[in-house]
DNA sequence: CCGTATCCTAAAGGATACTG
DNA sequence: CAGTATCCTTTAGGATACGG
C-alpha cells in the first residue's frame, strides 16, 4: 500500500496533489470512516471533549441545540469508533464520564485546523454568499 | 511506535487549548459554516476538485455512489460559499468545468490532512469497532 | 443523572423522466 | 453534456415519556 503520510505527500509534491482516486472508490474502507466522522455533531463533541473529560449533560448544555437523542447516538458512534472513552464514574447518581482517547487526540489537530480556517474566511465565505445570492435573485 | 498517551498528545500538539466555548453557541457563525462544508460529499468534492478543473460527470464518475442531484446540489452549494467556481466552456454541446477556488484551495491541506489521517489509522479504527461490537453483541 | 423507547415530522437522497 | 423537476422511499432527528 502506498505511504499516505504527510510527510510522504509533501515529498511526493509540495504544493497541492490530488488526492488518490481510491479514495473514491465504494469500497475504500476510508469512505467507512468518514461517513462515521465527518458531521457536525461528531467534530463538535470532539471539540468539546478537547477541554477536557466531561458528563453527559454538560456536554449537552455546552452543544446548545442538540438534542439528547443525538448526542447519545454520536456519542456511541464515537466511542464505537474508537475515539471516546465512556467511564461509569459512581453509582448514586449515576454519572458518566466521557473524554478523548488517545486515538481521539491524534484527530484533535486537525478538527482544530478546521475551526480556525472557519473563523479565519467567516468574511470572504459571507461575502461569497451575498454575491451568490445577488446573482441568482 | 508513538506514545499515543492524551498527556502526550497535549504537549505533542502545540495547537493544543481546548477550542473556545462561543464555537458551540447556535449564534456563533461558524456553526453555519460548518453545516454546510463538514458533509462527505463536500469533502470528496473538493478532493477531486484538487486534481484540476473537472466536468459535471467527469466529477460524477469519480464519486462513484453518488447521485446526479446531490452532486448537482452539493456543487452549487460549495459555490455559493466560495469555495468553487462554476464555468461554462462552449456551446455545442454545453460544457462545464468546476474547479477550486483560491478560498477552496486554503481548505484543501486542511481537508488532505483528515484523509491521511483516516488512511493512517483505520486499522485502530477497525479494531475498536470489533472490540466494541464484541462488547455489545 | 444518564440514558432507552416510542412516536412522529421534516428532510435527505435515489430513480426516473424531461429540457436546453 | 449538464442540468431541473417530480415522485417516492428512507433516514435523521426532535419531543415526550419512561426506566436504571
Amino acid at each position: 500500500m502506498e505511504d499516505l503520510s504527510p510527510e510522504a505527500m509533501e515529498q511526493a509534491t509540495p504544493l497541492s496533489p490530488p488526492m488518490r482516486p481510491e479514495c473514491f472508490s465504494q469500497d475504500c474502507p476510508s469512505r467507512g470512516v468518514l461517513d462515521q466522522i465527518a458531521d457536525k455533531w461528531s467534530l463538535m463533541i470532539l471539540a468539546v471533549l478537547s477541554g477536557g473529560p466531561t458528563r453527559f449533560n454538560e456536554i449537552k448544555r455546552r452543544l446548545e441545540g442538540i438534542s439528547q437523542k443525538s448526542l447519545s447516538q454520536t456519542l456511541r458512534k464515537l466511542e464505537r469508533n474508537g475515539l471516546v472513552r465512556r467511564e461509569v464514574l459512581n453509582s448514586a447518581p449515576v454519572a458518566v464520564q466521557y473524554s478523548l482517547s488517545p486515538l481521539g487526540h491524534t484527530l484533535l489537530p486537525h478538527f482544530r485546523a478546521l475551526y480556525c480556517w472557519t473563523h479565519e474566511y467567516l468574511d470572504q465565505i459571507d461575502a461569497a454568499r451575498q454575491a451568490f445570492d445577488a446573482r441568482q435573485g
